[in-house]
DNA sequence: GAGTGGATTTCGCAT
DNA sequence: ATGCGAAGTCCACTC
């Protein structure tokens, strides 16, 4: 076993290192809430909402500093298994081979320690991601470590995502042109008995004007929704309501369903919504960019 | 920079190497298809399906053997920034600080060019995954790599995952009981012309039985769905059809939902189907357990 | 390629 | 806590 202390930051690498000195290792830096990464051979359970089992093989597991617990195969996007580190406890435990493969079956220990001969020798580690609400319990069966490596990170930059739902109705509150000129904003997310109003306005002669946004090309889906606001609302305000449906595009063939249900249809490019609000908001931000 | 060769797998670790070795290594590894993890202080920008910047901090980039492309901060349980690794193509490239911050910024390179008073120093090292459909472009800048290693992993373990809607499906085929006494099942996942039916059979008495599974507890969507299902299959057989939700339960409140549509629930534990694929199934799966 | 439905969905924000 | 809607959802599947 080689420990390696890099000299930026406090970054730990250790090579193959035996599973006692291992459990040591982990144990600390989860206590220090440092990131992990361990690299080796293992077995995963899980049970909680639903319950899996994964055999044999060479796994990358992440422990971050929240308690975030992600084990990864070789391919594919998604953690094989995860938990998502609120209110995430761990447990460490060297075991037997025969314990874990029984632990693995949910056999109880009690017939195993009558069948058992010799004190098992602890040739496992194990590791148990525990959580309360809902219940989850992520267990890890390590026979080996080939990698084993402890990470205190800086990180503080900022993370802005642009042109999601969210950023393109805010963009129509900056700039209500984007719907037509003289559109005023009322309100947003307004309450409905059946649902949301994305945006809830007036049109320059003073009628009320209902906007649904779409990120993405409108549907059959999102008009019916639409007309259905348009009632619930016309309910409540006792007059007629005009309403924009405002989308990149809409879908081919729903634009007699539109003219049906009486619909307006606004094209509305994320792009540009994205670009309304970088030029709101990033003129401080484009200063540190540079920095 | 060191390296070490672990002798287990075919794991290498550097550490601190510099950009120019970083991209060697790196290039060779993702040829090879091999699963790489990055630790460094980068920054990211994505365009694509939406936009996003994330600016200066040290992060975990893990680049598996099929192109997934996943980018973790030292907190939280998604990755900030990332690409599923269908048709992921990589560009490395050593380029100057300013460079990548006008590349940032999405600047013209010319108008960079024209301010360019000497040429650019290469100290930063920028990953591109580049994805085709839909269009994705990831783009990290390091400008420190703390921790590079490559990773030849060996991994194939079966995954199961039990008691999922679709392990609910599969131990009613295997024990039509479960719905109830003389229950026989017809077919399943049959198309219907406005959705699917879970199962489709008959009862004791010859009596055509719809399906509808929910792992989690049935709501009024779930009910809709289901008497929507009835009506365009009695339009097929002409005749009247009993509909059964199968459920851990019912939501409250829509009891008399339920009522009023002539359906009939019948509770369906999922861990109880979990146990019963796990008779049928894993009388051999423990004898490799023990292995 | 587009469309549909499920997911250990996750992640918010509302009540 | 619960419930609803959105997500760069992802994912498998059908058309």
């Amino acid at each position: 076993m080689v420990k390696i202390r890099l000299n930026s930051s406090s970054i730990y690498v250790f090579k193959n290192p035996t599973l006692e000195k291992a459990i040591e290792i982990i144990s600390e830096a989860v206590d220090k809430k440092e990131v992990l990464i361990i690299v080796g051979n293992c077995r995963v359970k899980y049970t909680g909402r639903a319950s899996s089992k994964l055999e044999l093989g060479e796994r990358i597991l992440i422990i971050k500093r929240d308690g975030a617990f992600l084990i990864h195969r070789p391919g594919g996007y998604q953690p094989v298994n995860w938990m998502s580190g609120k209110d995430t406890i761990y447990h460490l435990e060297l075991i037997g081979r025969k314990e874990m493969l029984l632990s693995m079956n949910n056999a109880k220990k009690t017939s195993f320690e009558n069948r058992l001969e010799d004190p098992p020798k602890k040739n496992v580690l194990q590791i148990q991601a525990i959580q309360r609400s809902p219940p989850e319990l992520v267990r890890v069966f390590f026979d080996q470590i080939h990698l084993l490596s402890t990470l205190n990170l800086e990180d503080t930059g900022r993370f802005s995502l642009y042109a999601s739902e969210e950023d393109m109705k805010k963009a129509i509150l900056l700039k209500p042109d984007l719907i037509e000129k003289g559109f005023k904003v009322v309100s947003y997310e307004k309450r409905t008995d059946t649902g949301f109003v994305d945006v809830y306005g007036a049109d320059e002669q003073g009628r009320f004007v209902i906007v649904e946004i779409k990120r993405k090309t409108a549907g059959r889906a999102a008009m019916l929704q639409l007309a259905k606001y348009r009632k619930s609302v016309e309910m409540e305000v006792n007059r007629d309501i005009r309403c924009v449906l405002a989308a990149p595009k809409i879908a081919r063939g729903t634009q007699r369903l539109l003219a049906t249900l009486n619909l307006e249809f606004k094209r509305l490019d994320p792009k540009r919504c994205a670009a309304i609000l970088n030029d709101e908001q990033t003129q401080r931000a484009r200063i540190s960019d540079f920095i």
